[in-house]
DNA sequence: AGTTCGGACCGTT
DNA sequence: AACGGTCCGAACT
């Protein structure tokens, strides 16, 4: 069972690592999306109402400070509704993760109760929509490994960095 | 010590 | 039916 949930306000956050783009729903931030080379696409259909702007104050002010290895304050309700019901649960339990600490892709589907869901795990963090402040860029491999990330391991390293965090880097081959 | 291989396992398309 | 942001042990170097 998945929805698809379309943004209904798109508005940009600038910042010193470039454009960032949040989408927001009726609900809240359904989406957060990463720097692209291609920027400005103002896409937002018609007015948008004050209650959002709001949020878009929170999710500006709460990425801003991410990026700075701080702790992000106060956010927007988040719309995960796009996601199906591990996926959310996934979601859910990133946002346990503490500034800081990690936890292994092993580690979350203990946390579920599906301990051999690891691998499903690693999939429900590469959908995630609401990256950064969701903080999957927490979850490394087993033994502290660098593992994945969908919005390049770039990202993944600078953010990790700015907290203080160490990893292993993964082996030259392929 | 480090590295490669191969199977096992789960949710999604 | 096939693919992953995996993991583990075994068999190598």
């Amino acid at each position: 069972m998945k929805r698809q949930v379309q943004p209904q306000f798109v508005l940009p956050i600038s910042t010193a690592d470039g454009e960032f783009v949040a989408g927001y729903s009726h609900a809240g931030l359904c989406h957060l999306s990463f720097p692209t080379p291609q920027t400005g696409r103002a896409a937002g259909s018609g007015p948008v109402p004050s209650r959002v702007l709001g949020w878009h104050r929170l999710t500006s002010a709460a990425v801003t400070r991410a990026l700075a290895g701080q702790p992000t304050g106060k956010l927007p309700p988040l719309d995960l509704s796009a996601g199906t019901e591990f996926q959310q649960a996934v979601w859910r339990a990133l946002g346990e993760i503490t500034l800081g600490n990690t936890k292994s892709y092993g580690e979350l589907a203990r946390r579920l109760r599906k301990p051999k869901a690891l691998r499903a795990v690693g999939g429900a963090c590469g959908a995630n929509p609401v990256p950064v402040l969701l903080p999957c860029h927490r979850v490394l491999a087993a033994n502290g490994r660098l593992g994945g990330f969908s919005g390049g391991l770039g990202w993944k390293r600078r953010l990790l960095g700015r907290e203080g965090v160490s990893w292993v880097e993964p082996s030259p081959a392929r």
